[in-house]
DNA sequence: CGCACCCTTGAGGGGACTCAAAAGAAGTGG
DNA sequence: CCACTTCTTTTGAGTCCCCTCAAGGGTGCG
């Protein structure tokens, strides 16, 4: 392809953004190699264990990010501690509020994450000088609007097991499948703990566990380590979903 | 103010648009008047009832749309019928998926609406010749994020006298207060049918009518013609939003 | 008045939650 | 390698909240 020629003779390019996901799916992919440069001085990678906050709920924001490797999931808290998770991020897509004073969600890595952080002037400064840019991180922003609102019919109108099988979906349809795929069925690792799942889908840990066992008993999944799933047929899941 | 003063001597602002809240709240805010006229040579206004479908889902997009007076719901519909209420928009929102293909829910006038609706191309050759409407338009959708994952935890994580709270909340600090405000409270006219508002809520009709009950029992709302509602202490409610 | 529509109220059932305990999985140290 | 702890997940029993189904008001309009 005429861009991957491009990069071979391209030596401008910043050595970190080489093997970049986001420089061609994400939002780098709108910069010429100049700008490429001068967002790389002041950007570093950060690597987080699962677990780590990445960003408070309403803390103030001094940089945002992309997501390299990993997922990211985002989440609100009720003040007596209920906790509704409200998105999940993945490779390669940006992270933080653009133009917010503070976040209004907290964000936590939830399985290992890899970050190229970039300092927030820095990034707002960019953007003022290309309106490509902009441009690209307002479509990013259109499609959490559409996933978001697609969620919302899950969790308004779903019964538990529709939930529970939506959600297998969204990460079969989500993550990179792995080489030994049957054809129409995927085989995956959850990155969310059972806790995590239900704070997803507004249940309780017991019973994403009841239904998991139950579609497990159908034969619509097949688990191993708890955290392994095997969909032999992603139409028949789907059927599930609502 | 300055900007009214200009407007005076500014003759070329078309007629259209001079009593328009978008021109200042809204989208058109960020142009200049010989924007505005170009604009309006192709826009034009039009006015609907309650219950009219403005955008289906799944449809291809012509226009887009700026709300000008009433509220639109945004809905999404699984295939059995069950009904998700994903959105709300009020004066001067913009209406339409920017860049999208086709709409991916479908846009209902809830109230009588009056809509200044706008070819999709020409809105998208302003768009491009003018990076601070596109600017505009991500600050609009930023916040239809925000405010769809703040629904999410009401959808997923409260009780239905929790959501019920929560959605009188929502609209007594959205519509225009009445001139005959209490302090600390408010009156306000419901803009949806009991049906739209547990769509909106993931709950039956009969269970929002029944926490409406509990709400009036317990001194919190007054409901006059099943419509007007009466909060004399704002406060008092939030305390009930979970 | 009579009809249509929307909302409210009631009785009963079911699905998800709560509380409790057992079974696995993962890490630690002898 | 195995006892031990700890954390996660599963399973079970019982309860409650919301849904379902059904009937009874209100309100507006012809």
């Amino acid at each position: 392809m005429a861009s991957d020629r491009r990069d071979i003779h391209n030596s401008d390019v910043p050595v970190l953004c080489r093997s970049c996901e986001a420089r061609h799916r994400g939002m780098c992919g709108v910069l010429d190699p100049e700008q490429l440069v001068e967002l790389a001085r002041t950007t570093h990678k950060a690597r987080h264990q699962p677990g780590t906050e990445l960003i408070g709920d309403s803390t103030e924001i001094h940089s945002y990010a992309n997501v390299m490797r990993g997922v990211v999931k985002l989440s609100k808290v009720l003040e007596d501690g209920r906790q509704q998770l409200v998105g999940l991020q993945f490779a390669p897509d940006f992270l933080g509020r653009l133009f917010g004073q503070e976040s209004s969600v907290t964000a936590e890595a939830a399985s290992s994450v890899d970050l190229c952080v970039v300092p927030k002037s820095t990034l707002e400064q960019l953007v003022e000088k290309n309106p490509a840019l902009e441009h690209k991180l307002m479509q990013q922003t259109l499609r959490e609007l559409d996933e978001a609102r697609t969620w919302m019919v899950t969790l308004g109108r779903k019964t538990a097991l529709e939930k529970v099988a939506s959600f297998l979906h969204l990460i079969a349809t989500h993550t990179d499948p792995e080489a030994d795929v049957v054809v129409g069925g995927a085989r995956f690792e959850l990155p969310l703990s059972r806790l995590d799942i239900a704070d997803f889908l507004g249940l309780t840990i017991e019973t994403v566990s009841r239904q998991m066992t139950k579609l497990r008993q159908m034969g619509v999944i097949q688990v191993t380590n708890n955290r392994t799933v095997d969909v032999p047929d992603l139409d028949r899941l789907q059927t599930l979903c609502g």
